[in-house]
DNA sequence: GCGAGTTTTAGACTACGAGGCAAAAACGTT
DNA sequence: AACGTTTTTGCCTCGTAGTCTAAAACTCGC
């Protein structure tokens, strides 16, 4: 499932189907597995005929789906991913896909619905503990639309003072020396930030039961 | 993978491979898809005939390995699962099988070390936001036990007194009316805890970026 | 050129959970 | 009754998140 932030809120490419089973629904992206093929990569190459590959931040594995009567031609194995496009690149895609809202999803062909909704709740996790923003931002932006971004992901407001001393904090975002863009209804000229490194990094370790080197004494 | 703490350490049931290939080396158990099959219930088929099924407390899908040269034979997909043991009982398990302490591994079949030690960090990372010890722990158990159990798993000494703290004040586990066991050379004697649900929860909400009605003020 | 409005940035304060240390509690043994 | 042992509780510190407010820096209009 490919997701990109597009009008203020999180989107997912769904392909109408034209064919049976689920003709007219829409399904996610994807397509059977070649011989010689990682499951990534063949990915990849089906999304090149639809979205330019280049501009595949991040991907990652979700899940293997193997209910029996998921299709109902029979049994048919499908393993799901999340890929990741930047806020403001507009890939070119076919005429029989578009671009829907996740929160408000039209009916879904197989069981691609529960996987949209699987993948939504990845995200959003691993926005408050890894530097996966870093998939869905520009190149540089500033604190208010990567804020905009946060917000569309995980579906509730977050404050822009907050959300920048944290993530600089954990060093996941660095301010460029390159300064404002010209604004337009006046206010001050917001600086531009970047992401430190755009890979997948985990930034937060989790709270409880660490090992003793990390802990706040044994640190000094 | 099953792992089950056993002996003070974490160990995984391996099986020794009668034919090639890899002859001889140690693999993870399981086997192919059967055809009206989900591939968790497939597993557990295959597992109840080297433990016994109702041993299983806990199993949750890893993640699929795709690698067309993971198998000499030609291309074989493979989902691995994690599944734990409490520690204290004793599956019987048939004699080509063992188990073995996942920080030492023998020579093994296919990427099945790969999948040993990714199941191993799965475990670790749950350990600290969920209530997965359940799974590791007998029913009811003292807090030293479960100190040595988190020990085990997560690979690093573990305070007591933390464990004690952070776990009944999430509501993961709870003292038992029932009082202590008889002690052997003195001390306390220990009450005895239980989990108190023994299914899986997310017990530690992530820490950033939290919706506005989970923050300290919005709370009261 | 100066003030009003706007947006961004920084600082102060609070709350909360984790980790460490030490004292108290509750047993058996000598 | 004193001692050792183990468990349990309480106190303190530290780090991080969330909120609020003030300062900074700009545009626009007069």
């Amino acid at each position: 499932m490919v997701l990109q932030v597009r009008q203020g809120s999180l989107h997912v490419l769904l392909w109408q189907r034209a064919e049976p089973p689920f003709e007219g629904q829409w399904a996610l992206p994807g397509g059977p597995l070649g011989e010689d093929e990682r499951l990534g990569t063949s990915l990849g190459h089906h999304l090149a005929t639809k979205v330019d590959l280049t501009d595949i931040a991040h991907m990652e594995q979700l899940e293997t789906r193997s209910d029996p009567a998921r299709d109902p031609r029979g049994r048919v194995l499908a393993t799901a991913y999340l890929a990741l496009i930047s806020a403001g690149t507009e890939p070119r895609i076919p005429p029989d896909t578009a671009w829907h809202p996740v929160q408000d999803l039209p009916p879904t062909a197989f069981d691609h619905g529960s996987i949209a909704r699987s993948g939504r709740e990845r995200l959003r996790a691993k926005l408050s503990y890894t530097n996966i923003g870093f998939a869905l931002a520009p190149e540089t932006f500033t604190i208010a639309q990567l804020r905009d971004i946060y917000a569309a992901s995980v579906g509730h407001l977050i404050s822009a003072t907050n959300l920048q001393r944290i993530l600089t904090r954990r060093g996941v975002i660095e301010a460029t020396p390159a300064a404002a863009p010209p604004t337009a209804a006046g206010g001050r000229p917001a600086t531009l930030y970047r992401f430190a490194t755009r890979t997948l990094i985990v930034t937060n370790p989790f709270a409880a039961f660490r090992p003793p080197s990390m802990s706040p004494t044994a640190a000094q």
